[in-house]
RNA sequence: GUGAGUGUAGCUCAGCCGGUUAGAGCACCGGUCUGUGGAACCGGGGGUCGUGGGUUCAAGUCCCAUCACUCACCCCA
C-alpha cells in the first residue's frame, strides 16, 4: 500500500485483530486486569496520575546522569506560557509528586498506590520497546522497612502467575546506599584507569560519569576487560545497614516461597535507586529479556523538592508481558458471546430488532444484523458469533407478533413475542 | 543516532531467464437462497507491484536513491 497516514513510528494501535500479539486488546485487557485484581487484592489503591507533568519533575525523577536525559530521550514539548512539559518515561515521579502534594504522609503509612498506563520514550523502537509503551506500577510508599519490599516482589511474582506465566527468573540484588555506591565508582575507576584507551569510547566516557555501566557493557572488548580484572560486585560494598537490610529481603522471600536468584551485578539506570533491586526475565522475547523491574528509591522525595519519604515500587511492561504470553502460548479468556443474534428477514424488520436489541440491552450481549438476511446467512452469522439465541424476525412474525427463537446450542425454537425474550435469554 | 534484512490486494503469499491485460487462498459484498446449522457453486469490489529516477524495444522482476516496516546496537519496560 502506498504511504498515506500513518501512526508514528513505535506506536501502534490496540484493537482486537491486531497482527501483533502484544497490540491485541484482549491480551492486554488480560494483563491490565490480572494485574489490577491482584493489586487490588492487597489494599493497594489505583491513581491515575497526568502523563506529562513539569519535565523537571521527571527530569530530577530520572537522574541527572541517566540516560533518558543525557541522550535525550524523553519526549518534551513547551506550552503557551513557555512552561517546559515532559511526556513521562515511568510514572514514579508524578506518583511521588502526588503523594507529597496532596499530604499523604498523614495517611496511614504505607501508602501502596498502583497505575497503569502509557509511558513515552524518544528512542528508536523494536521488538517489545516502543516509543510509546504501557506499564503497570506499583509504588508503596512511607516505609523503609524490608518487609515492603518483599511484599512488592511477592506482588509483581503474583501478577506474573495469575497470568499463567512460568518461565520466569526472578533476579535479586542491592545498589547499595549511595556511599556505598560512591564506593565502589572509585573501586571500578582504580580498576579501569589502567585500561582506558582499551576500552570502547561509551566506556571511557562511562569510566567517569557511571563506571558501574562499563560492567554490562555489550562491547566484546570490555567485556573481555571485565572479566581479565575480576570485578568484584557491588554486593561486596554494601555497608552493614544496606547489607542486613539486603539480607532480611532475601530471607522474607524465602519465607514467603518465592523462588529468585542473587544477581550481585544488578545495576540500576536510575540515580534515586538505593538497597533493593530486583529484574524479573523471562527467556526469548527478544533481545532484552527484562518483563519488568522493581527497586528501592529513598532518595527520589527528597530530590523532587519534598521530605525524605522512603519508597519501594516496581512497573510491569505490558507489551513485554504479552510476548511472554504469546512465547508460553497462555490461553487468554475469549470474549463472551453474544446472548442474542437478531436476524431481520426484511426491511421492515430492521428496526423493530434495533428496538429489540435497545430494550434487551445492557443486561444482555445482543447483537443484530443489519441488512435483511435471508434464514440461512442469518444463521450462519449468529453462528459464527457463537451466539447463544437466534431470533428470526420476518413477515409471518410480524402477523403473529412474535419473533422466532431458536436456541443454537439446543436447536430448539419457540415462537415468543418481543416482552417475552428476556425470560428465555436469562 | 548506527547497522542489517524486508517491501506485490485488508491478511498470508505466488509471480520462472526482464516479455502480452499482475494471480491464488483467506476475508469482505452479492446471487443461487423469505424461512434455519458455519457448506457448496457462481459472480463482484478491491493493486499507481512502497515512492522517485535510471538501464532496456520491454521492468513487479535489473541498477541507484529515498521512504516505510522489521530485527539488532545504544538504552530501557
Amino acid at each position: 500500500m502506498a504511504l498515506m497516514l500513518t501512526s508514528v513510528p513505535g506506536t501502534n494501535d490496540i484493537f482486537a485483530q491486531s497482527k501483533e500479539y502484544p497490540f491485541r486488546e484482549p491480551v492486554f485487557r488480560y494483563i491490565i486486569q490480572t494485574a489490577e485484581r491482584v493489586l487490588r487484592s492487597s489494599g493497594a489503591q489505583m491513581i491515575y496520575t497526568p502523563i506529562f507533568e513539569y519535565a523537571e519533575v521527571l527530569q530530577k525523577g530520572v537522574g541527572v546522569t541517566s540516560d533518558i536525559v543525557v541522550k535525550k530521550e524523553m519526549y518534551t514539548l513547551e506550552d503557551r506560557g513557555g512552561r517546559v512539559l515532559g511526556l513521562r518515561p515511568e510514572p514514579t515521579a508524578s506518583i511521588v509528586r502526588a503523594y507529597n502534594q496532596h499530604g499523604m504522609k498523614v495517611w496511614p503509612q504505607p501508602v501502596r498506590l498502583f497505575t497503569w498506563g502509557p509511558m513515552f520514550r524518544a528512542e528508536r523502537h523494536q521488538r517489545g520497546r516502543y516509543k510509546q509503551f504501557h506499564q503497570v506500577d506499583y509504588e508503596a510508599l512511607g516505609s523503609a522497612d524490608p518487609l515492603v519490599d518483599a511484599e512488592a516482589i511477592a506482588l509483581m511474582v503474583q501478577i506474573y502467575r495469575e497470568l499463567g506465566l512460568k518461565g520466569l527468573e526472578v533476579k535479586l540484588g542491592s545498589v547499595g546506599d549511595p556511599e556505598d555506591r560512591v564506593r565502589y565508582n572509585d573501586y571500578l575507576r582504580g580498576l579501569f584507569r589502567p585500561y582506558a584507551q582499551a576500552l570502547s569510547e561509551d566506556s571511557r566516557v562511562r569510566l567517569e560519569s557511571n563506571p558501574m555501566r562499563i560492567l554490562d557493557s555489550k562491547s566484546e572488548a570490555d567485556q573481555r576487560i571485565v572479566a581479565e580484572v575480576g570485578v568484584k560486585p557491588m554486593l561486596e560494598f554494601l555497608g552493614p545497614e544496606a547489607r542486613a537490610f539486603h539480607e532480611r529481603v532475601a530471607g522474607y522471600l524465602e519465607k514467603l516461597g518465592v523462588s529468585f536468584s542473587i544477581d550481585p551485578s544488578i545495576v540500576r539506570g536510575l540515580d534515586y535507586y538505593v538497597r533493593t533491586a530486583w529484574e524479573i526475565h523471562h527467556s526469548r522475547i527478544g533481545a532484552k529479556s527484562a518483563l519488568g523491574g522493581g527497586g528501592r528509591y529513598d532518595g527520589l522525595s527528597e530530590m523532587l523538592g519534598g521530605p525524605r519519604v522512603p519508597g519501594v515500587g516496581f512497573g510491569i511492561g505490558v507489551e513485554r508481558a504479552a510476548l511472554a504470553l504469546e512465547e508460553e502460548r497462555v490461553q487468554i479468556p475469549a470474549d463472551p458471546a453474544p446472548d442474542l443474534y437478531l436476524v431481520p428477514l426484511d426491511e421492515a424488520a430492521l428496526l423493530e430488532a434495533l428496538q429489540i436489541a435497545q430494550g434487551l440491552r445492557p443486561r444482555f450481549r445482543v447483537e443484530m444484523a443489519y441488512a435483511p438476511k435471508n434464514p440461512r446467512k442469518g444463521l450462519e452469522e449468529a453462528l459464527k458469533k457463537a451466539a447463544r439465541f437466534a431470533a428470526f424476525l420476518g413477515e409471518g412474525e410480524r402477523q403473529r407478533g412474535v419473533v422466532t427463537l431458536k436456541n443454537l446450542h439446543s436447536g430448539t425454537q419457540v415462537e415468543v413475542s418481543p416482552a417475552e425474550l428476556a425470560g428465555h435469554l436469562a
